[in-house]
DNA sequence: GGACTGACAGATTTCAATATCTGTCAGTCC
DNA sequence: GGACTGACAGATATTGAAATCTGTCAGTCC
């Protein structure tokens, strides 16, 4: 034996045999054969066969949240960063589902077969999106006494743009111009400053 | 044979084999053993079974459109009636949806069978928003330059209580909350007044 | 002695034969 | 003669036997 197996390995081995069979056809026997070994080893590394899902899906998933980060560097104002990161957020999922469609449903799957995942990626990226609210508030461009939950509702609302299930509406040609408009309504909701007679008179 | 078949026993009759079958399993067969007739003479009122599905589906669709509408009766400001009518639609989606599930899931199938069905429905429901931002605009309550899409957004933006695709998170006890701060968010979008000195300094 | 193997039991999936369904139409019945 | 029937061809769905897969563990090998 050249070298010994590593969890590693075995999760780089694992993300080509889905790759190239998809969720339903990946088995661990296709992956222990992919690294010349017996199944038996693969189940000293990872208990189950979904522990052995969830980790591949965790490294893909870690890798956008990652990458989500750059947006913080930009020096924006809080509503140019909100805009931009919605942005990137939506163009990094739409070019992965349009190029690479199968890769992209591979993941859905993935993503779906555990309440722990969505979850621990939700989490992840509604807090970055408080802390661009947050920002925001800092700098009296936003008004809200509620971040957590302002940034829950801007999530919420652009729902349509990062859900998996809203997908084969990405393809749209006027998709973008929908992003658009529910993004500056979003915006626009955050800005609002709530004086009692700004609104109902003439 | 006591009275002549109609379109509307044939509907009446699909759509109790839908009920108690399922989508899945209901057949032309089971709709003309329903009704004690071949199933040739369904086919004399619907070309196909596609067709007759879809003509059940609309039935369906028109009394959701029809039960919207008396929200219009209310004499709200055009916030209220906007907030009214998304609730309305909400609890209306929800109830079906957590009282009775295989039925929900029914009519989820159904609608999907055909692209013209969604747009149907979709588009009725967002020609009616259009209505509540038109009156609102008129009051100068809203603020927009461009009424339907700013309609669109207000859709696009609260699909987590009404698309089917999200049904299963409607059950969640904190749901309304979500529904709530969404809304509100909306609302307040759609007021902003667009002061350019309004943000960006102390 | 610790990493690895491979045979095994029970669970799941595949596949092909069988049954059912959709849509048609020539013929029946009032 | 027009609404309805029922037998039919091709398409689709069901079923159960056979094959494969998951997870375990006693045993092998360095």
């Amino acid at each position: 034996m050249a070298e010994a197996l590593t969890g590693e390995a075995i999760l780089a081995a694992t993300e080509e045999v889905l790759r190239r069979y998809g969720p339903a056809k990946a088995t661990v026997v296709d992956v222990a054969k992919a690294l010349g070994v017996s199944h038996g080893s693969v189940y000293r590394h990872f208990p189950t066969k979904a522990a052995l899902r969830e980790a591949v899906t965790r490294r893909w998933l870690d890798a956008i949240h990652e990458d989500m980060e750059s947006v913080f560097d930009l020096d924006l104002t809080a509503a140019e960063t909100l805009r931009a990161w919605l942005q990137k957020l939506f163009d990094r999922k739409r070019r992965s589902h349009v190029d690479e469609p199968e890769l992209f449903a591979t993941f859905r799957v993935l993503v779906s077969e555990s309440k722990n995942i969505p979850e621990y990626h939700v989490g992840y990226l509604v807090g970055q999106v408080a802390r661009i609210i947050s920002a925001g508030v800092e700098t009296q461009e936003f008004v809200t006494d509620d971040v957590p939950t302002a940034a829950q509702a801007v999530w919420d609302a652009t729902e349509k743009f990062h859900h998996p299930a809203h997908a084969q509406e990405w393809g749209n040609p006027h998709i973008q111009d929908a992003f658009d408009a529910v993004v500056s309504l979003v915006v626009d909701g955050l800005r609002y400053n709530r004086i009692p007679s700004a609104a109902g008179d003439a």
